[in-house]
DNA sequence: ACCGCCGATTCACATCTGTGAATCTAGTGG
DNA sequence: CCACTAGATTCACAGATGTGAATCGGCGGT
């Protein structure tokens, strides 16, 4: 142990010499009487071990407009609502992140539990997330993980993270979010360690989720081979618009009646409703359905999201409004 | 000013593309249809606007056991020792402010003021500071620049960006901190601006500053040229052990009676009485001395320093002790 | 219309960096 | 004592990066 703290300060000796006083690698391998090559490698080290954080921060815009209008229209406590110039996927991605990061930050506290799903932003909120010193915070993974598809966007490995850096401590749900039958997924939800974290969940102040489209580029679920093609085209018709923890649910942001989601080990999106705040975090206008639908049940007390997809959510919500009217 | 929001959300994009996808500069060149140095060039401009944050973070060993002696010596309220392996004094300074930063930190609260001084260790705290999300922080500079010498250890540019890290204001004292005259220092004390920042700074919660040494490579205020080897030995024979907020000080860390410190601006020590929390943070066995004095001082609340230095101040004071009982 | 200026951009080249393959080293088992 | 192996270290080279000097491009002045 001692012995592994000597080789992280070693590391970050070097890592700093290079990174904060911007010596070059061969400065250093003078200084160590090593090759220069050990050096890189040296920092490859520094690096995967997260001992060196980089990060871009620059001023993130919001429009207030449609933030009040968010709120007004869904009963929120807060909405956020990113100002984006043009720009890739995974940049917006990133620059929820931190704007998701930031309104996580706001409540949390000593003593907390914080509830976390998973996906792409969710992922990217643990990522902008800086290193705090809190006491007895405690992070809850609330839907399974998915066991292949892309390590980023892990619930346990999320968890963990988030943990690290909040010097909190964590539970994770060891089961995949989606089993094969119904009966396993009552099984694990009914296991000793997995009902736990989930009880402990649904007593957390916080929650941080993520909202699933049933667009296959873009949900995580889809992705992971959880549906092909033709499961999508039905569940469509049965009026999917999307997940939220991994339960499929319909524009009015109902969880379905259907067998899909008694397959699901996650909490059940009722379950919320308890929790003080509850922050979404989503973006893309390919998400606005989902999004919608996620609001209309009332279940968020934050969202955060995007320019575009916020208007397409209040052109929505807007509509629907009408409609009931008439 | 939206063309330039505009232009740091470009160089942000930039930068995350480079920084946080790994793309090299060429990819970046040929998406962005310029040439790579064009890139360079950008990334760079990206830099030196602070859009990218790298920090070097790995664990900070501390002693609890010499913490405690210092807090019983001295009647502090928290003492931090950093345990270092072999390291040169720039590496120690920035693992110093680390631990600095972590104590300022936790004192930190929406509305505080906070009052710093200034000095490589200061600088190195808040370089190490992370953005926190607060509000109505006020940083205060409490004592005045030098004017050439290094500006990376200038007061005002140390309270503004502190400020911007806690999304707060500030105000510096645009004087030198040593006068030629007496009559200078004066007036400039009495100076409306001035006055009212130090004002506000004795009624600060918070303080954080360093400690200098008379010793001629260690001292701040020798190396900006304000003293030169004779003055500093005639200082030595006066008793002069360091100095505090730019006053000097002798081994009980009173501030002496001699025309220098009548040449100073700056909040004077007595003021720092009524601060909650008074952060002194220096380090490296060269400055033993003036930390023990400045300890002995009573005007600190909380130390930050590292083992060797530590233990010497824990020999000195013991030493002291002896000599009183005898 | 022309000139001259200044910032933006590119070119060319020296330097710096990552990495597969070769080499070294220390520890283990025969 | 030696053979063997796994990890540490270096070599060599391709590729990535920074930067002084050259070039471009627009714009105000005459």
């Amino acid at each position: 142990m001692t012995e592994n703290e000597e080789r992280l300060e070693f590391l970050g000796q070097v890592a700093a010499w290079y990174y904060e006083d911007d010596q070059t690698q061969a400065d250093i391998a003078r200084r160590l009487d090593k090759s220069r090559s050990m050096v890189s490698r040296l920092l490859t080290e520094a690096r995967e071990l997260g001992l060196v954080q980089i990060s871009v921060r620059f001023p993130l815009r919001t429009d207030s407009a449609l933030e009040e209008r968010l709120c007004e229209l869904f009963g929120l406590a807060e909405a956020h609502v990113l100002v984006t110039g043009e720009i890739d996927h995974p940049a917006l991605i990133r620059q929820l992140g931190r704007l998701g990061a930031r309104a996580l930050q706001r409540r949390l506290r000593s003593g907390v539990g914080v509830a976390v799903g998973w996906g792409a932003a969710l992922h990217s909120v643990v990522r902008a997330m800086p290193e705090i010193e809190l006491e007895d915070v405690m992070v809850l993974q609330v839907m399974g993980s998915v066991g292949d598809g892309d390590p980023n966007v892990d619930g346990a490995d999320l968890a963990r993270t988030l943990a690290g850096k909040l010097d909190g401590d964590f539970r994770t749900l060891s089961a995949p979010v989606i089993v094969d039958r119904p009966e396993a997924a009552q099984s694990l939800l009914q296991d000793r360690t997995i009902a736990n974290t989930l009880r402990l969940a649904e007593s957390a102040e916080i929650a941080v989720i993520g909202v699933g489209s049933i667009d296959s580029t873009l949900s995580g679920l889809v992705r992971a081979g959880y549906f092909d093609e033709r499961a999508i085209e039905r569940l469509k018709k049965a009026g999917v618009v999307g997940d939220l923890l991994g339960y499929l649910i319909d524009a009015e942001g109902n969880v379905l009646d259907i067998p899909e989601n008694r397959r699901v080990v996650a909490l059940h999106p009722a379950r919320l409703a308890r929790i003080q705040s509850v922050i979404g975090v989503a973006g893309g206008v390919a998400k606005a359905g989902a999004i919608t639908a996620v609001l209309r049940s009332g279940l968020l007390d934050v969202i955060v999201t995007d320019v575009a997809t916020a208007e397409n959510v209040v052109a929505q919500a807007g509509a629907g409004r009408l409609a009931e009217v008439k």
